[in-house]
DNA sequence: TCTATAGTTCTATGATAACAGAACTATAGA
DNA sequence: TCTATAGTTCTGTTATCATAGAACTATAGA
C-alpha cells in the first residue's frame, strides 16, 4: 500500500505513451467500442485505413503495454482491450486528480452511486 | 454534442503523450501535489533534480498541451497544474471506458455518492 | 547602470518512433 | 503438398524527441 503510484510512475507513463498517438487512440477506441469480443486485424485494418505493418507495429505497442490482449483464431488473431490495465490506468489518473491530491471534484467527473 | 470525443482523439493523444515520460509525469504529479499554489520552477528542479533546460523543454511542452499554467512572479516563474484539461482528459478516459461503452465498471474506480 | 538570480532559448547529438513496401510465417482448406 | 489468406517481421528512411552545455533574456535590488 506504498506502491500504489510511486514505484508505477513508469509504467503508467509508458501506458500514456501507448495511448498518446492518434491512430492508437483510435484503436483502442474501437477495441472498447467492440469489447469484449474485440475485433480482428483485418477489422481494424479496414476500420482506421492504415497499412498493414503499420497497423501491426501499432498492435505490437498496446500489447507491450498490455493495453490489449491478442488471440489466435484459426488465421485471424482477434485483438481485445484489457479492461483490467485500463482499469488500473484510469484509478491512477482519478487518485492523482482527486483523491491523492484533491485539485478536480469527483462529481466533475462523474456522479455514481452504488 | 457530438464532437466530445470523436473530433478531439488527436487533442487527447497529444495530452496523453505530454504526461507519456517519467519525467513529465512526475512533474504533473508534483504540481497537482502543490495545487492549486503551485511551484516556481527552481522547487521542481531542486525536487526532481534535471538540468534547468531539459526541465524548461518539458515545462514548455506541458505547457503547449495546456496541462500547466505559468504565471511570472518577479524574477521567478510559477507554475500550475491546469487542473481543467486534466478534468476534460479524465472525462474523456471515464467516458471511453465506463459510460460511451460499457467495459469497466464506474464503481471499480470510484465511489462517490454526492 | 551594474550585478546577481531565475529561467529560457540556442545549438548539437544520440536515441527512439512512425511509416510502409517487401519478404516471411502461420493456419485452413483443397 | 500446394495454395490462398491473415498478419507479422525485415529493412530502410525520415522525423521527432530527450538531453544538456552554452549563450541569452528578464527582473529585482544596490
Amino acid at each position: 500500500m506504498k506502491r500504489l503510484a510511486e514505484d508505477d510512475v513508469v509504467r503508467y507513463a509508458d501506458m500514456f505513451t501507448a495511448m498518446g498517438t492518434e491512430p492508437r487512440l483510435r484503436i483502442m477506441r474501437l477495441l472498447l467500442s467492440a469489447h469484449p469480443d474485440g475485433l480482428v486485424v483485418g477489422e481494424i485494418q479496414a476500420e482506421l485505413r492504415m497499412s498493414a505493418s503499420t497497423l501491426s507495429h501499432h498492435l505490437d505497442k498496446l500489447k507491450n503495454e498490455e493495453l490489449v490482449g491478442v488471440a489466435r483464431e484459426g488465421t485471424y488473431l482477434r485483438y481485445t482491450a484489457n479492461t483490467d490495465a485500463l482499469r488500473q490506468l484510469l484509478s491512477f489518473l482519478y487518485a492523482e486528480c482527486c483523491t491523492r491530491n484533491r485539485a478536480i471534484r469527483p462529481e466533475s467527473i462523474v456522479r455514481v452511486c452504488k
